[in-house]
DNA sequence: GCTTGACCTTACCCACATGGCAAGGTTGAT
DNA sequence: ATCAACCTTGCCATGTGGGTAAGGTCAAGC
């Protein structure tokens, strides 16, 4: 199967196929005789883990140690437990941040008219750390 | 003032107030005959608010547009608070994805033992968007 | 056999916001 | 004079892609 084909089957685009291939996430993959790579089922797998686990929000630096737990029978569990919990920990303190970030945000909203004057509570706090 | 002590009262890394004058998001500093940049108390005010901004989430494509109404004595507050309520609106866009992402890893992962056995529902789940 | 269009290849540049480093000039204090 | 601490510009890197160009290949239709 050529890339565009294994792409549309993943939902990847071909180019970050032949992305994932240049930093070592997949093997590199066969060729035709004309240069052309070629896909198997199997490759095929591999890519649709790629995805689902991007999907997840998983970077690809962890999507390379699932790879490898993946296909290590001898895994434990626990290994696997203990990286989506990391990952778990900070998709929270991602949230939390952006959740502290918009309340701040809605406070000045909430005291700003929005009216056609000028006077704006938001931009007196935005100029409010200055050098005094 | 020196670019390192501004960068100091404001918080802001000397890198990054050269890249902001780079891209135009302040003006040109002045300059000592030595081709030092030298700060006043209105330039430092300017780079606190941009501070603020950043700290507050908005792009710098969006400080930009902050700075342009902030410069402007006819804004109106309403500009203002539609730039707020987009980025809110952003920001809860973000934390619904972001959270949508923790309960299902959450599930998956209260699914798993995790301990020494390789079978795994986490990884079961990542190959299972495979090519069937 | 030739053309055409869809596919593939590599190799660049772009985004965002920032960090880092190198090579060299300036300043101020000792 | 020297030395440290500052400044300058310029280049490279990050991570996860999108875009685009110049060229090779393949299959279908004529």
């Amino acid at each position: 199967m050529n890339i565009g084909q294994a792409a549309k089957k993943t939902g990847l685009s071909a180019k970050m196929i032949r992305y994932y291939e240049s930093i070592d996430l997949l093997p590199e993959a066969g060729r035709t005789d004309s240069g052309y790579r070629q896909y198997s089922a199997q490759d095929l797998h591999r890519l649709a883990f790629i995805k689902r686990s991007r999907d997840l929000g998983f970077s690809l630096a962890e999507v390379s140690q699932l790879l490898a737990l993946w296909q290590d029978r001898q895994r434990a569990s626990a290994d696997v437990k203990a990286l989506a919990a990391a990952h778990i920990s900070e998709l929270e303190r991602k949230i939390e941040e952006l959740s502290g970030l918009r309340d701040t945000l809605k406070d000045l909203m909430d005291n700003c008219q929005g009216n056609d004057r000028p006077d704006c509570p938001i931009l007196k706090d935005l100029e409010s750390g200055c050098c005094h």
